[in-house]
DNA sequence: GCTTGACCCTGTAACGGTTACAGGGTCCAG
DNA sequence: CTGGACCCTGTAACCGTTACAGGGTCAAGC
């Protein structure tokens, strides 16, 4: 109990990396940690599972500002729930539109192989493809 | 015929912002168009239709490198168009694995989002699974 | 003792692609 | 002859992460 964990640990443990623990620290998403005589950061259990919090975040794609108002929210468990429904539902929704986007690209590119027959590139279908054909406008993606 | 356009012209008529199309010519992927007096850049009809292919090849996901490749090719009409069916077959993988690992985020999400009661940040499924739930390793994305 | 290697510190720059500046010149219409 | 739209260059920001450089600290093994 009352562990206490040097930065490499914490990566370990977390699957961030240091220095995205250190960058998380800089952008005020982390409290900076208690430092030991020789400068180096110790990490409660506490500031671990804040850090996994961070991390799950990124993982279900939520960007670092977002994972700093969920982690503000956090800290008052009286506080109604109500503002992390939206972020997430807000997030769900930004998901499934990027879905879809990202399917359209993939019918379209699908599309495209199939008519490449092989032959040489004056006659290849992909290239003719990009030079001819206008998309319906989106926002590059990936 | 033998049409002369300024860059605001063809960033009009291609959807490019001219910062876009001064970075792909400083990149590589466009040879730096002739220039008047003044210094103004000068793009030919055929100079539009090749920032066109940039373009769409964005729009399909593409980056900048891969196009550069496909450009390339395609200045190559002889050649073989099998590497560009491999750049597309491969980035249509690509797309297709990122749109099921966003699948399964959303999934993960709406579940969450439907656990959510209202009420307390104490009580709230949201957080209370980004500071327990393990994801299976995946790599943050968006 | 003294070296080796693993770990930590700070600060800075790169990645990719775009956007937004600052500080300047050119051109046409009113 | 003045205002505004356009162009030029170069630099920095955005986002999150990674990779440096240049340094300090500590334990194990000789």
């Amino acid at each position: 109990m009352s562990n206490v964990y040097r930065i490499g640990e914490v990566a370990q443990r977390t699957g961030c990396s240091p220095e995205s623990i250190r960058h998380y620290e800089k952008l005020g998403l982390l409290k900076p940690p208690a430092r030991g005589e020789q400068g180096y950061r110790y990490y409660s259990d506490e500031a671990l599972s804040r850090i996994g919090f961070i991390r799950h975040g990124r993982e279900l794609g939520l960007d670092l500002s977002t994972i700093q108002e969920l982690l503000t929210l956090s800290d008052q468990p009286e506080h109604s729930c109500a503002i992390a429904d939206d972020i997430a539902s807000r997030h769900l929704t930004h998901l499934e539109e990027r879905i879809r986007a990202l399917q359209a690209l993939a019918d379209e590119l699908r599309q495209v192989v199939d008519q490449c027959r092989g032959g040489t590139t004056a006659e290849c279908r992909i290239i003719q493809t990009l030079y001819e054909h206008q998309l319906p406008h989106s926002k590059p993606t990936d």
